[in-house]
DNA sequence: GTGATACATGACCAGATGTTCATGTTAGGA
DNA sequence: TCCTAACATGAACATCTGGTCATGTATCAC
């Protein structure tokens, strides 16, 4: 891969940054996570969402919004409900990659000292 | 998939969810991702990292902080700096899911007509 | 039509979040 | 020793966030 050397690789402009916070703020609600988590095991309407996921169901509409917009879930109208499901595989494996590591830095930290202040 | 009845397949419970979500929160805000991706382009200090994301120092400690607790990076003493760099490599595979997985998503909102909403 | 079911939405509110300011702590130079 | 550079930290602050409540809209049964 690299050479040794290392400072001469770019990082990300602001712009971008804000993107990639933007849509990774959709991970940063124990809600939404669940929600995800919940149509990844397969699509569903927002009443068994509901339930499966133990909010009340003018929360999940609020969170179901979210991420509609960011691009994550779509719903689709059948009779009365509304089927909800992840918007593709992709946003399947972004979902695993970060159930993956967070139980890899959960490890981590449980390992480790409590992480004592450097000025102590 | 199947016929009435499905509802078989496990999702996160409540617990990992929180886990999950709180991992993820550090990828959710501007100020982090760049830190993030600055230290993934090579380790280095505080002020160097204070120039090269133009923001004020006090904010990067703040949020060097949120990130050391998070697991996500260490920082070693030396002379009078503190060398910041990512915990391990598995933090730059992180990053680099969440740019893709971002650009992925863009492109896709991009493409479609403005989300309206389902009670239009 | 009326009523009931299934969701969405706006308003409101408590709590979390990110930044700035001021100050504290540590390391090295004169 | 005193002074300065390099970071960390606590407090205050404005803003955002996620939830609840109440209400609106759409579909179906009657």
């Amino acid at each position: 891969m690299s050479h040794g050397h290392d400072t001469d690789l770019s990082y990300l402009d602001g712009d971008t940054a804000r993107v990639v916070a933007e849509t990774m703020q959709a991970l940063s609600a124990p809600s939404r996570v669940r929600i995800l988590s919940r149509l990844g095991a397969g699509a569903c309407s927002v009443s068994e969402l509901t339930e499966d996921v133990e909010m009340e169901q003018s929360a999940v509409s609020q969170q179901l919004r979210v991420l509609r917009h960011l691009g994550l879930v779509v719903g689709e109208r059948q009779g009365r409900s509304i089927i909800y499901a992840l918007h593709d595989d992709h946003v399947r494996v972004l979902l695993a990659e970060a159930v993956s590591h967070a139980e890899h830095v959960r490890l981590g930290l449980a390992l480790r000292p409590p992480e004592r202040a450097l000025s102590a």
